[in-house]
DNA sequence: CTGTTAGCGCTTTCAC
DNA sequence: GTGAAAGCGCTAACAG
């Protein structure tokens, strides 16, 4: 028969192994109406007419249809989303900076991803340079020093960045954080004013930690001014979790090393914390024996006995004033301030 | 001129307002080679040969190019993302949990999207239904209770799910947790083999924390099994946060409602730190005069002085094996349990 | 091992 | 207020 001389370029179209799902398409078809009624009736209900609106609705009911945001982001270039990445998950301050964050992206109708690094460099830049493919609308990630390649990628995706929990002199675009200097050294000029003389300087030094790197200079700046001629002591450890054992370990360590230590500065509360439990076992009196001083105002410190002296970070608002930032720069709207110094507080208490 | 009489149909082919971003064909181009052999040596280096692999590397960074996910996702219908859901980040145990799902997915080019839902059952439906129009290849949830809507959802998206931190006699498709109930019988056991007779059981009960149901009732049960015919003391409050503050509060409100309790038995070890806190404030003897028990283990248990009995949870190991499952659902490799019991410690320290 | 073609599901652009 | 056509950037399907 004629029709099998057909050329075989004319075969089948071809399918897809698709979602099986439904689609906007199906939705249209059952309220009787085009695709893109259904997408404006979905992304902006005010144009489309009232009855139209109840048949789209009702459509959607019926169907169960689920908007496909890939197909969306793909035709309007916006992706809705944007990607967090922090040094760790489960360091509940940062914890609490991203609940910060969330809180006020996702009402907005932003969705956030979510990668650590684990205070590695690199590991950061692979999380930069993966995430990116998302294509998010905008970054936030806490620290402000990246490789020079995550640099790079996070300038060129041409999207809002926050760097925070630092200042910078070169920021990629935003910053929302603090002074951790400055902080350090309103702790060595509180206790040099209380009377103590001999610093010693304990923490977890990460490589890839440069809140803890700047603290540790404001603790050598600020002991240089206060002592001079003094040489500063210094103790951390590089490999051991942020865990209350690991303050009671460098407790034990400081002593050791420098037994004539009449206060410690610890880089985190979580430290400070189980060094004054430790204390307490070991009958060492805090402060009168040993000062000791932590960071970040954790739920622990104003409970402990002594109380614990630290610096309050108001890690949610960090959050949720990085999230404002971005929102306002994704929505175009005006953003003044690109630099907001969020600041800290000094709470003497009685360890100290 | 004849030019101007063509019809109006042959106009200029659309140009979208288009990202202005390198895309595959750039890189293509550059190498001479098809979009096909791109995304085939970016998928699988081995498909091609040497020679064409290292000139499209060579593109690809000459050109900068970062692979869009929106486009891959929606032409081979795979996200390669996963939805974490949970009730409140800045809950370090949570916390713990998604830290291990994101230690195991990422390395596998999974990434996570994070929402929370601060205990509102009509907040998780919410996050569970825009989530879903990202088209996740897998669902993380803490919690096992879930609106007749969102469990709906969750069934015809069609993608593995898991349900953790508790146990449950309807499982969407797979659990990974352990029984809240059993763990506070347990408590309650130990308590009553140690003679204590006057229990009370506080903490916050939120209305969308089925965990803390299970916890309740399961005190509850066992209070009526060891303490036949005596009326269960239970004390809690429904709007505080998870805060140390909170457990010395209730401390003090179940000493002002129940003087004669000589055990409180707390849903976490927050509050119970508070309380044995305050304790020591009072001069209240833990446990001679009153035992404390708290749940979850955190980091600050051992270290309190009397150190607290609790409940030890692998939180870390619960999101590490949920993401197990997961990536053995979302490669198509044979899940043999669907449902795991991580089960759970009792530690029994001075507190009891 | 590599290329061609069509299509994923949506939104933009343009027309009415 | 609504619709038709085209295209976003990629990969599955097929052919060679």
């Amino acid at each position: 028969m004629p029709r099998e001389s057909v050329p075989t370029k004319t075969r089948a179209p071809r399918r897809r192994s698709a979602t099986s799902a439904v689609t906007m398409a199906d939705v249209a078809a059952a309220a009787g109406v085009s695709t893109q009624t259904v997408s404006r009736a979905l992304r902006d209900p005010a144009s489309v007419s009232g009855e139209t609106l109840q048949r789209i609705e009702e459509a959607v009911r019926n169907t169960h249809y689920v908007q496909n945001f890939a197909a969306s982001h793909l035709a309007s270039n916006r992706s809705m989303t944007v990607a967090a990445i922090i040094p760790a998950i489960s360091t509940s301050i940062f914890a609490e900076t991203i609940q910060g964050l969330s809180d006020v992206l996702l009402p907005e109708g932003y969705q956030v991803f979510l990668g650590h690094t684990d205070y590695v460099a690199a590991r950061e830049e692979a999380l930069i340079r993966s995430l990116s493919g998302r294509r998010p609308d905008g970054f936030f990630i806490i620290g402000t020093q990246h490789t020079r390649d995550a640099t790079h990628i996070l300038k060129r995706a041409g999207v809002p960045v926050v760097e925070s929990w630092g200042l910078t002199s070169r920021p990629i675009d935003l910053v929302v954080g603090f002074s951790n200097h400055a902080a350090m050294k309103t702790v060595v000029n509180h206790l040099a004013d209380r009377g103590y003389h001999r610093l010693t300087f304990a923490g977890v030094m990460k490589p890839g930690d440069d809140r803890a790197k700047e603290r540790r200079k404001g603790f050598l700046d600020a002991h240089g001014e206060r002592f001079p001629g003094v040489e500063p002591q210094v103790v951390t450890v590089a490999s051991n979790s942020m865990i209350m054992a690991t303050g009671a370990e460098l407790l034990d360590l400081v002593r050791a090393t420098y037994p004539e230590t009449d206060a410690i500065v610890f880089t985190s509360d979580v430290l400070a914390s189980g060094a004054v439990l430790r204390c307490n076992d070991l009958g060492v009196r805090v402060p009168a024996d040993l000062a000791i001083t932590g960071f970040g105002n954790y739920d622990i410190a104003g409970h402990l006995r002594p109380s614990l002296t630290t610096v309050a970070i108001a890690s949610r608002r960090i959050g949720m004033l990085s999230a404002e930032l971005l929102l306002a720069r994704m929505q175009n709207k005006p953003v003044t301030e690109r630099v907001i110094d969020i600041g800290f507080e000094l709470l003497v208490r009685d360890s100290s």
